[in-house]
DNA sequence: TCCTAATAATTGACCGGTCGTCTAGTCGAC
DNA sequence: GTCGACTAGACGACCGGTCAATTATTAGGA
């Protein structure tokens, strides 16, 4: 089939232009019709890609974790820092870029976890594996700056890898309302640059 | 005037449900009418007590937190406990409640910030008001702890109170996709337990 | 103490709009 | 001609919000 490539790309645009405006305006206060005028898709083949919105979202969710998964994977894969310098590396150009977007969306995987993780089962289980392998790639950091002596040893890296990932949940969620980029400075300064060290 | 008591009665009854339903389905998931109906008043009359849905979800962000400022401030009062005690027992008589909820919900300021903090400005007033006073509440407790020597002097109340707030938000949130209460008792282990202490 | 008229409060039908979804029909490839 | 992919537009439901009509309350004159 020649267009199974182009409509590949087109489910890509939508899952693209889906996680702009998911993360700006949340579920249920996104249009379907909102993302395919965007992406200049018509409304009745939205269905041709996704079986239904819920559906939709959930692809949205692996689409919008994969890119941070793969740079924190790059930060990991730099020889010259340890596993605790990376992830400082990691976050702080994070803390850069919201900066740019001037504090507007946060974090999709939290953004939907309070907005329909409890009452959507597919996004639920979307949300699940996401954060499952968002956070196993952290301990990973935290375990390599554990043999490499810069990370403490009294605390499992699984917990503090919790730890972090929840903090910095929440401080995304102060930093839309305060819009400000201190909350997520104060934990990247509580935990990373104290708590976890060795 | 003589109906002015039962005109706050009912109110004060949207309000309630209004929190519940919120809570439980979100900002944009929840209709008025539903509120209406569940408390028996005319839809027509909603318009009576407030002025739009945002106000509404606005003065329910303030009717939501103040039950838990007022029980944080009893723990506080009781003169047994230390500072870091108190909130000990405050957290894990949270936790004992989500259990019996079934992990439903979350907290109505956790899950406002992520939906509606950088859209809807009165909610986002609402909230940075209702975070900053819970927040500074979280803050005296461990001043007090301080004073008292069960908390850590190197690091600032406020800091260690924000933390707390921050990393129990972004608790919640697993708590809703996970079904478990686990999130929330590490946050307890790794902050309360260990981190704060003196 | 009534009856009536003016005023205030209450309310359900209704508005324009948007939602997610579906289907009947178009259109291009072979 | 046949078939499958694509799509325009309709569908019913529901949204937050409004408003004319109804009901309740009050005040004053007899």
């Amino acid at each position: 089939m020649s267009n199974l490539k182009p409509k590949q790309f087109k489910k890509d645009r939508l899952l693209d232009q889906g996680v702009n405006l998911l993360l700006e305006k949340g579920y249920h206060a996104t249009g379907l019709k909102e993302i395919l005028d965007a992406v200049q898709i018509p409304k009745g083949s939205f269905y041709a890609y996704f079986e239904s919105k819920e559906r939709f979202a959930a692809e949205a969710i692996y689409h919008y974790i994969e890119p941070f998964i793969l740079r924190l994977t790059g930060h990991l894969q730099n020889p010259e820092r340890d596993g605790l310098a990376a992830l400082k590396a990691y976050y702080s150009e994070l803390i850069g870029e919201v900066v740019i977007s001037g504090f507007k969306g946060g974090c999709l995987l939290g953004n939907l976890m309070g907005e329909i993780g409890d009452t959507s089962p597919l996004c639920r289980d979307a949300l699940l594996n996401a954060v499952a392998r968002y956070c196993e790639l952290q301990k990973i950091a935290l375990e390599r700056g554990q043999q490499q002596g810069t990370v403490r040893l009294d605390r499992s890296a699984k917990s503090m890898a919790d730890l972090m990932l929840n903090s910095w949940q929440g401080a995304l969620l102060r930093m839309k309302v305060e819009q400000s980029v201190e909350p997520l400075k104060d934990v990247c300064n509580d935990l990373l640059d104290d708590y976890f060290k060795a």
